[in-house]
DNA sequence: ATAACTGCAAACGGTTTGCAAGTCT
DNA sequence: AGACTTGCAAACCGTTTGCAGTTAT
């Protein structure tokens, strides 16, 4: 179940929005959640999506897929995790499994100083296979 | 060096492209490539800029940056790698290091049969810091 | 000769914004 | 009451496309 961010208010679109993020099964377009928050809220505006996704992405309930054009958003859940695409059905996943280079041996071999990263892997799920 | 894919034709405007883009440091958007090629090839279109990118694209010679808005490209060097984006100076770094979930690990544990990954890192780099 | 390539300008898709009206607290 | 939120429509930005003319091979 979704939430909103503290300090933001109630409205029945943007619980609407939420509904409709929970009712997605993997990842999802503004558009997608539009349509689908349209039933309970028919006279929401895209713009209303568009805005509550930006709240939920700043509380990290969201995230834009990368590798995407920037159109493909997933739900995260809260820890640290990356995304396992179906290149098939276009669903995603979650997996706490995580092989990113530790920072020291960044730190050492190129003088960086790591401090995030993101991995999405591309494949076929369980499902389509 | 980068150099167009074979079969295509070797023209001034493309000539212009390959060397903008060898002359930028890290990551580069389209628009800078163009305002630099304009000094070789002052009648370059924006679009045969675009063109260019998505043969380099296409040959695995440049990546558009997963994780910015898709308005980031890279310079790729043959070879499985990943990249150190600075996010003081927008420099971007390869590093041949790799450490993401094995297919055989995420075979077993989620019946998930990866193809490819995309892996970025953002930190500070040795100059800036 | 002819298929590939170019510049231009218009179209595109996803996203953001200004604003006046409406609504949560 | 007052700040926050909304819908609308227009603006925006990066990118793509149709087309008529040009050029590399």
């Amino acid at each position: 179940m979704l939430v909103l961010p503290p300090g933001t208010r109630a409205t029945p679109q943007r619980a609407a929005v939420l509904d409709a993020i929970d009712a997605e099964a993997g990842a999802f377009t503004a558009v997608a959640i539009y349509d689908r928050a349209r039933k309970s809220a028919p006279s929401i505006g895209l713009a209303t999506v568009y805005r509550t996704l930006e709240l939920l992405r700043a509380a990290g309930s969201v995230r834009a897929l990368a590798g995407a054009d920037g159109s493909v958003y997933v739900r995260c859940h809260p820890g640290h995790h990356h995304h396992l695409v179906c290149v098939t059905c276009g669903s995603v996943e979650e997996t706490e499994l995580c092989g990113a280079p530790a920072p020291a041996v960044l730190r050492r071999r190129h003088g960086f100083r790591a401090q995030s990263h993101e991995l999405d892997v591309y494949g076929v799920c369980a499902r389509c296979a």
